[in-house]
DNA sequence: CCTTGACCCTCCAGTTACTGGAAGGGCTAT
DNA sequence: ATAGCCCTTCCAGTAACTGGAGGGTCAAGG
C-alpha cells in the first residue's frame, strides 16, 4: 500500500503519517522507486494511534501504548496507570474550561453588546 | 519600576512580560541602564491581559480588547462578539473532552489493571 | 576597593503535534 | 509526449511561552 491508501484507510492525513515515521512511531518498508510501503500491520498500527490520539492521548503516550500493545507479557495495571493518568488530566481542564466558561457567560450577559462603550467585560478585564 | 516588579504585581512572569513586549502589547520605556522601566499604566495593562489570558483569550483577542480598552468611542457590540465567540469555542472543546471523557472512562472502569495482560483498553484501540 | 548576590539584558533553542508549501521525481492513460 | 495525479524531501510556521547560556548592573558588606 502506498501512503494514499493508509490515509484513507486509517483517516490520518498523509502528512501526519509522514510524521508518525518520522518519530519512530511506525517503519514501513519502502518500494525501489523510495515511495514508502505500508503493510496490514502498518495499517493496523495508524488505525491504533488514530483511536488513541482521538481520546487525547499524548504522542509519548500512544508510544507507550503501542510498546504494551506489542507486549504479550504486559501488565493490564500500567494501560490503566496511562488511561487514569490521562483521564485525570482531562478532568482537570474540563474545570478548568468551565471555570472560565460560567466568568465569560456572566460577563457575557452583562454586556449590552450594542453601539454604546459602556461594558462590563472590559470593566472587569481592567478592574485594578 | 523594574521587571521584577510588575511580574509580582501582575502576576506574570517576567519571561512573558518580555514575550508581550516582543510581540508589542506593551511599550515600556527604557532606563538609561537599558532596563525596561514600567509605568503604572503598563502594570494595567498588564494585569489586563493576565485576566484575560486566565479568561482563555488567545493573545489576538487580548490586543483587539486592548485596543477596544484604549478606545472611548468603542461599541460594546464589538467586544460582546469577541466574547461570544470565544464563550463558543470553550463550549465545543468542553463537549469534546466530555466525550473523550465519557469513553476513556468507561474503557477504565473495564480494565482490571492488574498483573494479567488482558486489556480492554488495548482491544478497543486496537480493534479492526 | 572588592566581592557577593540579586537583579537585569539579549539571543537561541525547545516545547506539541502537526500543517503548508516549494521543488522535483514517478506512474498511468491518452 | 503530455497531462494529471501520486510520491519524495526539506524548510518554515503555528501558540504562547519557557529554559538556559553568557554577560552587564547595582546595593550592601568587609
Amino acid at each position: 500500500m502506498n501512503i494514499g491508501d493508509v490515509s484513507r484507510r486509517s483517516g490520518l492525513p498523509a502528512k501526519t503519517i509522514r510524521y508518525y515515521e518520522e518519530i519512530g512511531l511506525i517503519q514501513p518498508d519502502r518500494s525501489p522507486n523510495g515511495y514508502r510501503s505500508f503493510s496490514e500491520s502498518d495499517l493496523h498500527r495508524l488505525s491504533f494511534l488514530g483511536r488513541a490520539r482521538a481520546l487525547g492521548f499524548a504522542i509519548e503516550d500512544c508510544r507507550s501504548l503501542l510498546a504494551l500493545y506489542a507486549d504479550d507479557s504486559r501488565e493490564s495495571g500500567q494501560v490503566k496507570q496511562i488511561a487514569q493518568d490521562h483521564l485525570r488530566r482531562i478532568d482537570e481542564k474540563i474545570a478548568q474550561l468551565q471555570s472560565m466558561r460560567a466568568t465569560l457567560a456572566h460577563l457575557v450577559s452583562c454586556c449590552a453588546g450594542d453601539d454604546r462603550p459602556d461594558c462590563p467585560i472590559l470593566d472587569d478585564l481592567g478592574a485594578l
